[in-house]
DNA sequence: TCTGGGGTCCTAGGACCC
DNA sequence: TCTGGGGTCCTAGGACCC
């Protein structure tokens, strides 16, 4: 038996904790935090919701939406800080416990009642932390992750073979997590909209739209079918970066060269710190309005020395014609492991 | 109303080798 | 004038997740 721990509204529950008067109004965490600038929405308070803020909308139709909301700027270190907590919370009962994101992580159960199990979790996340979460309760990770979201806000739900079907089969194939925008429009297009549908695809149809292994994978995460495991250790890390999107795009190609460093020696003092070593760097741009394209170039040796990077993220960045203005640049290394 | 940042994994196509 | 088959590796792009 498999549990899946879902913080609920994670980043905006984590602000709200900092900032308690702002309980019952409409609260949208993103970007810089200024609705005027480049950015998108993390997450939306229940409040804001209902005017149809949601993840991903930029900052700037937000605003427009919700003109009186309050807007605050994302804070990668408070939320990393909040998920520590929480995970240590986790890590102090007796079961295998995957950390599978900043407010998301498995506990592989043996013998013991789930449902009380579960109840035990969201009581101890909550007297310790002060966050609120859903809990799933699954055969496997897939069974316990769908039901955690069904499960939501602060509730427990349990899915098995004996229910599925019934519980999964008229709601949309969006539901499974892998099925996202692109896949739910293409699987329209064969005429498959729910669950049940995709679970009775035939496999030859689907493979031939989305490749033989997302194809049959499709059609197994519909039928309730996943065998991964739950894993205790972090799998090791294979690319680190970091990219910028610029208030204002860059005209001057030795603007961009100039970035490109600066990025590049960010990563190899992350490399650096993390004690890793890359074998190539991959440069990101993205012209405006919004065409991106990426170039990779090997290293001489695996290094994490900063004039490696450098000189291997400026060979890559050649190979692009930098004739019109760019809106992000970006760098990433991709690690020895 | 323009579209973040940090990642992972899969697919398609081309180069290359025997 | 027309050019196999099997395999590996690399690159670029795309879909997805949080």
């Amino acid at each position: 038996v498999i549990l899946h721990v879902d913080l609920d509204q994670f980043i905006a529950a984590v602000e709200l904790q900092h900032r308690p008067e702002l309980r019952g109004r409409r609260v949208i965490v993103g970007g810089s935090g200024d609705p005027s600038t480049r950015g998108v929405v993390a997450t939306a308070s229940y409040e804001a919701r209902r005017f149809g803020i949601d993840s991903g909308m930029p900052l700037r139709t937000a605003a427009h939406r919700c003109p009186d909301a309050v807007f605050l700027a994302f804070d990668r270190p408070a939320y990393q800080a909040a998920s520590s907590e929480v995970m240590a919370v986790l890590a102090g009962f007796p079961w295998t416990l995957e950390v599978a994101g900043w407010d998301e992580a498995y506990l592989e159960l043996n013998g013991d009642a789930p449902e009380r199990v579960a109840a035990d979790v969201q009581r101890a996340v909550l007297g310790r932390t002060g966050l609120s979460c859903s809990v799933g309760i699954g055969e496997n990770k897939l069974q316990a992750k769908v039901a955690s979201a069904l499960a939501k806000p602060g509730g427990i739900c349990r899915l098995g073979s004996e229910n599925w079907t019934s519980v999964m089969d008229q709601r949309p194939a969006d539901t499974l997590p892998g099925i996202g925008p692109k896949r739910k429009q293409l699987l329209a297009e064969l005429g498959i909209t729910d669950v049940g549908g995709l679970a009775r695809a035939s496999e030859e149809t689907l493979c031939e739209r989305f490749g033989p292994n997302i194809g049959s994978w499709l059609r197994q995460i519909a039928r309730g079918i996943d065998e991964t495991p739950v894993r205790p250790e972090h799998p090791p890390v294979r690319s680190l970066g970091h990219q910028i999107t610029y208030q204002h795009d860059l005209a001057d190609p030795v603007a961009v060269e100039l970035e490109v460093t600066r990025l590049a020696a960010t990563v190899a003092q992350d490399l650096q710190t993390a004690g890793k070593l890359a074998q190539s760097v991959v440069v990101v741009i993205r012209f405006a309005p919004f065409e991106t394209h990426g170039h990779i170039a090997r290293l001489g040796r695996r290094s994490a020395e900063e004039s490696q990077l450098t000189a291997a993220a400026l060979t890559a960045l050649e190979r692009f014609e930098l004739d019109r203005p760019v809106r992000l640049v970006g760098v990433r290394a991709e690690l020895v492991f």
